[in-house]
DNA sequence: AATGAATGAGAGTTCATTCAT
DNA sequence: TATGAATGAACTCTCATTCAT
């Protein structure tokens, strides 16, 4: 029919404009995540990242304009998906602490184990955080915010503001420790293991 | 003479630069083991340990044969010196364990917190333990070793076998996150909590 | 119908992007003498030209092939320009020949001395003379035919062909190097002195 | 003889430490003032520098630290060379204002008109001024220099302070001017031509 | 044992140009 | 005509390592 073409053809020219790209941000984001936690920041270059996205390494930079650009989007997006996912869990008044505590360890073993390479603020904390001061503040941020998750739970599970945030930071301290070593020996256990100890930490323990 | 007075001026400097030794192999482990805690294994050149060392570029590779070798070095020297002077403290069976962990702590603070650098093992373990086989067996050994001195301390401490190792991998975490936050917040006082809420795990505390 | 809204609403967009000419050539070229005048050519990206037009840089492309297509066009408009509008006015024999300069400067001064960035030609004349035999051959009209608007003014104030011709290279000379200097020491007084000390070649000077 | 033997080892090891060089910093300075004065100063790259020099691209910041640093150390060592040697000809109290003149012309000529690429502070001016600050001041300080050179020797000549001055910035531009020209023309006898004007602005003249 | 010039691979980045839509 | 993602070559610069002396 004659509308039908018509409508075929209109159709096509409003796509027009919309140039089809291979990748989006949030996808070269997961990859930089990957990519970071396994090899860390300098020793990941921007044509290994590139390749891992299936570009060149030119065409990477329609995406991000540096490499600490796209680390400093990554820190971010990290950041945000934990304060909004996983540390905002802790706030959850309609569950007990140790009912949090445990969806907490849920949801994070699973991404800390995966090919044992653990936590990437963890792992590049260490290596980065000398470098950039815009990194700096988000790793702070984070590692903030974690303890003031956890510190709550110890709080409802009542615990002294004092003693909250002693044992809030030992938790805190007590996985990225056990992360270190999950990857030193390549051992899945010994997160899990750190993970049942810090919920022993609750009076009320289940 | 003219050409036997040349031939003393020419001794002269033979002597001169035959005799030179500017620098010991140990020296430079100490320099090495400096700058890789402070700024990372990657982002140290050789350029900034031979000008540290105060030698040229060149001259470096006289004390050693490589990046890597220098590194394996330095591993080796540091793992041999926490086995022979600091995690032997722990068999010492004249002393409490309590007094004994004081022992540890009081020799490695001093270390640790010196300019806010921590530990070389913590601070390059996740840079590095995916890089060379070689570091990944010294970088266990020490963690090994390190988990046992203290596993020693909790067994005379009066834990049954199993109940002293977790309390020693426990202790290890705790330190080496403590080492981690201290470096994200520039705040030493982490470091000396941590240490204290340990040396509470043992029943005899003094 | 919804086929037939949707035909509409498709129809719309095709118009609207159909019909949209963003720009002409020729406001491109002038935004591109702009640009090429104050930064030079090898400064100045395809990328700084497309934004400075509002366009994107792959729409650029449907205006000029190249950016050498782009300063050869630059070059023949503002040579024709030249031609058509300034140096003809050296032949209007209803004018004295001092009245004729003084037209000239008249025209060319607040142009040259606009944000002290010169004379095109001038300025990158230096930087592209070797690059395009193209470039060169509209360069050098440019200057012929400069130099031979001078001439005869010169000729028509009473002087000889050879002198005329002297007189009127001196006189080009003067201004491009007053460009130079006046770029130098960013001070638009350094043109102007050169103009007014070129009028007072003239015998018949006003 | 056994001295003598010995008198050559100790001769090899007194050479020892000084390591041989391909080239000498002072020989890159020439090489990049003809590159950058043929090629300009954007399209001259640092291998184009480092290949011409018979190096390797990384070989080249051995001598160098950068492109700028290059720039710099040129622009200062013609600077000096100008200052030291060619100004300061016109201060020459023992020779009249135009024999002075003349000795200048005949200095600058022939490395002016060699293969017609100019001047290199001419030539360059106008594609880096906008660029570094650094470089700015030197170019200033050249053209500075020119002019108080020149305007002392139409001192000498018989001017006025006012008049002095007027005399030199004209003649300076007008062998800027015929440097430019000669390059869009190829023709080393508009240089001369421009000079010998020059010469006949003064009084005195020979 | 000391030098430091030389190397060559590779880093991060820019840019003119192409092309599918 | 408009888009902007994609390209690939070239750019400036870094760095671990080698080597003649």
């Amino acid at each position: 029919m004659h509308s039908n073409k018509r409508l075929v053809y209109l159709y096509k020219i409003s796509l027009f404009y919309m140039a089809l790209q291979k990748i989006t941000k949030e996808e070269i984001i997961r990859i930089g995540i990957d990519l970071f936690r396994k090899q860390g920041y300098n020793r990941t270059s921007m044509n290994d990242l590139a390749l891992a996205c299936g570009l060149q390494k030119g065409s990477f930079y329609h995406y991000f304009s540096s490499k600490e650009a796209l680390m400093s989007a990554i820190l971010d997006t990290l950041y945000q998906y934990y304060r909004n996912k996983i540390f905002s869990l802790a706030y959850d008044q309609t569950k007990t602490p140790a009912e949090r505590m445990e969806i907490f360890f849920k949801k994070q073993e699973p991404v800390f184990t995966q090919e044992l390479t653990g936590c990437l603020f963890g792992n590049i904390t260490l290596e980065t955080i000398s470098m950039e001061e815009e990194f700096k503040s988000v790793i702070q941020a984070f590692f903030s915010d974690w303890i003031d998750a956890f510190k709550q739970i110890f709080l409802d599970d009542g615990n002294s503001d004092d003693q909250a945030l002693i044992l809030a930071r030992q938790s805190v301290m007590e996985i990225e420790g056990a992360l270190m070593l999950m990857r030193v020996f390549a051992d899945a256990a010994l997160l899990r293991n750190a993970c049942d100890l810090v919920l022993k930490k609750l009076k009320q323990a289940s």
